[in-house]
DNA sequence: GCCTCTGGATTTTTT
DNA sequence: ATCCAGAGGC
């Protein structure tokens, strides 16, 4: 059997170029994870490459998954050797290996953005800098920027040349102290110090690159300069990198992505084969032109020569509402239509947008009609308050240098350990430059060697002690014990089902002992390493149901590399899709439209593209006028309807129920009892009444479907 | 030290 | 609308 069979002829060149370097330049919908699963069987199966001689660098650890999936279908088993992930897990793992030769502990915390600013703010409060004039955020963002292109803090001190740069040079110097003594690193630490450590230890670096003998880079248009400067390190021995592609497709430049790579690569590369998939697979000819009409317009661009041999399909729509809740109500009708003429599942259909903000509107009408769906990303898991609690405690048994965690659990549960405490033991500690946690072992071994008051030593000693034996057990045994012991030794159970919303909150700390049980059979120090690394480096894409039967609700940027029959993409306004922050930045906006790129193709059959002609922002209404990107795409592909009509039209007096109702009015429900009618709203052919029920509160109901009745 | 209230800012996208 | 810091009462 051929490796190869059925890939047209530049896919196969593209598989079959395995010796030097390589640039894949893969157009939308163009079989680009084939292509690269497939060159990867061929390097194992006719090229009898070892497969743990391979290294394949992906965006997402869902990607990293899929790809392994493939591969064991493809070569039926023999891939558990295969590297494969995302950049930052790689680097997590070569540090917790080698990267003592950097000082660093194999027990190294991960800080995510919001660990991060918290400890840039306590940059700002030890050196005086007043927040107010000075946002933290900036600071997180000129640090990222730096790290992303190898920039130290020695580094940027010597390049600043303004007055603010010199702050952040202070800032960023200071800040990388603070991680030093937490022994942890952030986000960007995991890429640049992996780098350093490359640069600085040619033997380690040795190793890695005897071992990999090929190189794979997924998205390579999202990859930032330190993480091209590693995979230029690993790859210098054999020079077998693949890199794979779209510059239409680069829409993280506000991570630091930098399209230059691609450039770079043929500079730095220039014995590279080039080979172009041209050939999409996935839309009609209708969405495919809509969609090449729109990115065209950027002047920035490289023009490419994509095509498809699919049928015309229906023509896009492009639909206008007149608020942003008779937009929801439009999708999910239209879905439902869809769903009635069996033409799709529910599977088959993605809502995507913009902001996050905007899947509230859209959720609403999906739980009011009923119908089954996800949202990717939103409020994230991992970053619940009480999910980064409870692994806080987890995160400072394995490392009690961690001082963003310590800080964060010391008091909650609240016992008696106020801000006050804190700084006293602070100011204490560092008289005698001792690091936080051991001197918080000195004032549990003698309570008077401390100038604290007797009752805040006690609290901390009783804290030390809680810590120090669960630490103790955590020497052998299983994360979902060590996960019980902390919920029980803290009290962190008592209090959290004690709060008003406390019965959510416990569910999410028992899914994630669910997580921790997958951990559970590894040897002690190792599960906890491989369960903190994991909930560090978890994606909200990567818990994504791609089997339940259910419609997905996504922001375009987390849409990339996903494909779907039906595609809705909300918010087609001037500040929305083009965002206002893009307006005044020429490049920013080329992104914004490589955006609207991205999210048109991902629809194989079927594409709307819906804007509201007015929008709730922050409290207040504004009205957006359509998105510039709608003006690209030529009349004859498009069908528009409004649904507005002559919009704020007065509510017709509908028929639904046969009752007709309006604002004031005395209802009587079954279930809900009397109440007074706030407000309707007409909606397609039904209308969504507001009602306040005595003793209920205040509901949205569908008049239609609400069996009201009317008290005169 | 702990809790609640108020006013002010604040939102793009995420490994 | 929602989150956060700071003030003030217990």
């Amino acid at each position: 059997m051929d490796i190869l069979e059925g890939l047209n002829p530049a896919q196969r060149e593209a598989a079959e170029t395995t010796e030097g370097p390589l640039l894949i330049l893969a157009g939308p919908g163009s079989g680009k994870t084939r292509v690269i699963t497939h060159r990867m069987a061929y390097l194992v199966r006719v090229v009898g490459i070892n497969p743990r001689r391979i290294m394949a660098v992906t965006f997402t650890n869902k990607a990293a998954r899929e790809m392994r999936e493939r591969l064991q279908v493809l070569l039926a088993g023999s891939v558990e050797h295969l590297s494969v992930g995302t950049f930052h897990a790689a680097c997590a793992a070569i540090l917790r290996r080698d990267g003592e030769a950097l000082g660093l502990s194999p027990r190294y915390a991960i800080y995510d953005d919001e660990d991060q600013l918290g400890l840039i703010k306590r940059s700002l409060q030890d050196l005086g800098i007043d927040p107010k004039r000075y946002p933290p955020r900036s600071f997180q963002s000129a640090i990222s920027s730096a790290k992303s292109q190898m920039i130290t803090s020695a580094g940027f001190a010597q390049r600043a040349r303004s007055y603010f740069e010199e702050v952040v040079s202070r800032v960023y110097r200071h800040y990388d102290t603070l991680l030093d003594q937490s022994q942890a690193l952030d986000f960007d630490d995991l890429l640049m110090k992996a780098s350093q450590l490359f640069q600085n230890h040619p033997d380690v670096l040795e190793k890695y690159q005897s071992r990999y003998l090929h190189l794979l880079i997924d998205e390579f248009q999202d990859t930032n300069i330190t993480q091209y400067a590693l995979a230029q390190q690993m790859a210098a021995k054999h020079r077998n990198i693949c890199v794979v592609g779209d510059p239409d497709q680069s829409i993280y430049s506000w991570r630091n992505a930098d399209l230059r790579n691609i450039l770079n690569f043929e500079r730095d590369y220039p014995e590279a084969r080039v080979v172009f998939l041209e050939q999409n697979y996935r839309s009609t000819k209708t969405i495919l032109e809509a969609a090449h009409q729109v990115v065209s317009v950027n002047r920035d661009r490289k023009e490419n020569a994509l095509w498809t041999d699919n049928e015309e399909g229906p023509p896009l729509r492009v639909v206008e509402t007149f608020s942003e809740s008779e937009e929801s109500q439009f999708v999910v009708g239209e879905i439902d239509s869809l769903l009635r003429q069996g033409e799709s599942r529910h599977m088959d259909c993605a809502v995507m947008y913009r902001t996050n903000a905007q899947s509230r509107a859209l959720e609403e009408a999906f739980v009011r009609y009923g119908m089954p769906y996800q949202v990717i990303g939103g409020v994230r898991f991992y970053s619940r308050r009480e999910i980064k609690d409870v692994i806080a405690y987890l995160k400072l048994i394995y490392n009690p240098w961690d001082s963003v965690s310590l800080a964060r659990i010391v008091n909650v549960p609240p016992r008696g350990i106020g801000q006050k405490t804190m700084d006293e033991l602070q100011q204490w500690a560092k008289g005698l430059g001792l690091p936080l946690y051991t001197a918080l072992q000195r004032l549990a071994e003698d309570r008077s060697a401390s100038p604290l008051g007797a009752r805040s030593a006690q609290a901390l000693a009783g804290f030390y002690s809680m810590m120090e034996e669960l630490a103790r057990q955590s020497r052998e045994q299983g994360v979902v014990e060590l996960l019980d012991n902390v919920l029980q030794a803290s009290g962190y159970k008592e209090y959290t089902l004690e709060q008003p919303d406390g019965d959510d909150r416990w569910d999410n700390i028992l899914e994630l002992r669910g997580i921790a049980a997958q951990y559970q059979d590894l040897k002690p120090p190792e599960g906890l390493t491989l369960f903190l690394e994991g909930v560090s480096l978890f994606s909200d894409t990567d818990e994504m149901d791609e089997k339940k039967d259910l419609v997905t609700l996504i922001t375009l940027h987390q849409a990339k590399g996903l494909e779907y029959p039906v595609v809705f993409i909300v918010g087609m306004e001037e500040g929305v899709l083009p965002h206002i922050r893009s307006f005044d930045d020429p490049a920013q906006m080329e992104e914004e439209r490589r955006l609207c790129y991205v999210g048109m193709t991902r629809a194989k059959r079927r594409l709307y593209l819906v804007r509201s002609l007015r929008r709730s922002l922050m409290g207040g209404t504004n009205a957006n006028p359509p998105s510039r990107f709608l003006k690209n795409i030529p009349a004859k592909l498009v069908q528009t309807t409004g649904l507005f009509g002559e919009e704020p039209k007065p509510a017709p007096r509908p028929k639904a129920g046969g009752v007709d109702l309006s604002a004031g009015d005395h209802v009587q429900h079954p279930r809900f009892g009397k109440g007074v009618v706030v407000s309707c709203t007409p909606v397609r052919d039904d209308q969504e009444v507001v009602v306040v029920f005595d003793g209920v509160g205040i509901k949205k109901l569908l008049l239609s479907l609400a069996q009201l009745t009317r008290r005169d």
